[in-house]
DNA sequence: GGCACGCATCGACGGTTGTCAATATGATGA
DNA sequence: TCATCATATTGACAACCGTCGATGCGTGCC
């Protein structure tokens, strides 16, 4: 929901520990936390937004072809950038008057992680915080 | 919502190509069958649900013991299951009087495939479905 | 300074979702 | 056959979400 105080810590914790979701029984606490990005991708137009973004030469794109690239008023485009933004899925950059948005480093990589428990990015990832080997 | 008719294919179109968020640009309907997943999972009490099943080391649950480790009601439970079996995430089988719970295969790795370019499991994912290479 | 533009925010509205109590269904065992 | 148990379904309700038009805010240009 995005609440309007989003300056807190934008990323949810899902940067500890690959293998979330089947290494262990997850607490409320870390449930709740990585629903929060499931619900951000959890939307048609969030998840078009993202693929735009990611998929993009540049690896970034302008808010003002967004509307017409998915069908949506502007105004819709803006909140839904918003909510990617605060979810720490996307990176906001003001240029003139002109807002750039890009992928964060490697979220959709870590979130990934969190889903399989060790099968992914063999090196990159394992390094991210996690003690290594988490065998079981 | 889990129209009363699921006896469609479960699972949405990830089965197709690793990658799907990250290499183009998605479609409206990619993009719609995607969300389906993440819908899924975009819930607390589904995403603790699929972590007690994927962590348990059997691999499957009793439905059973699932309210009081959800702190949920009995239907609420239900529900949340129902629409997890519904969207292919797991399977359902009955034992006597006993509903008993696993996660389909590999829906948590193909869904980490969906989202990272080509790093997931290099070997055992793209035969995972698909009629191998599945270009597009 | 004033205007045009790009984007965010506001307010409103209808549809969806999560939840529970109550009830139905279906299997087991006496 | 009947009572019991495990689970699914129903109905209801409040909260949340996606959407849009209108409006506000900041930037750049003339």
């Amino acid at each position: 929901m995005v609440t309007p105080s989003t300056d807190v810590a934008p990323s949810p914790s899902i940067e500890c520990c690959p293998g979330q979701v089947t290494d262990r029984a997850m607490t409320t606490a870390e449930a709740a936390d990585l629903s929060t990005l499931f619900k951000a991708l959890a939307d048609p137009v969030r998840l078009q937004l993202v693929s735009l973004i990611a998929s993009d030469e540049a690896g970034e794109v302008c808010a003002c072809d967004l509307p017409e690239r998915v069908d949506r008023s502007q105004s819709t485009v803006s909140h839904h950038l918003s909510l990617l933004v605060a979810a720490g899925i996307l990176q906001r950059e003001q240029r003139g008057r002109w807002a750039w948005f890009r992928l964060d480093d490697d979220v959709l990589a870590r979130l990934a992680a969190a889903l399989v428990p060790a099968a992914t990015t063999p090196g990159s990832l394992t390094t991210a915080g996690g003690p290594t080997a988490s065998a079981t």
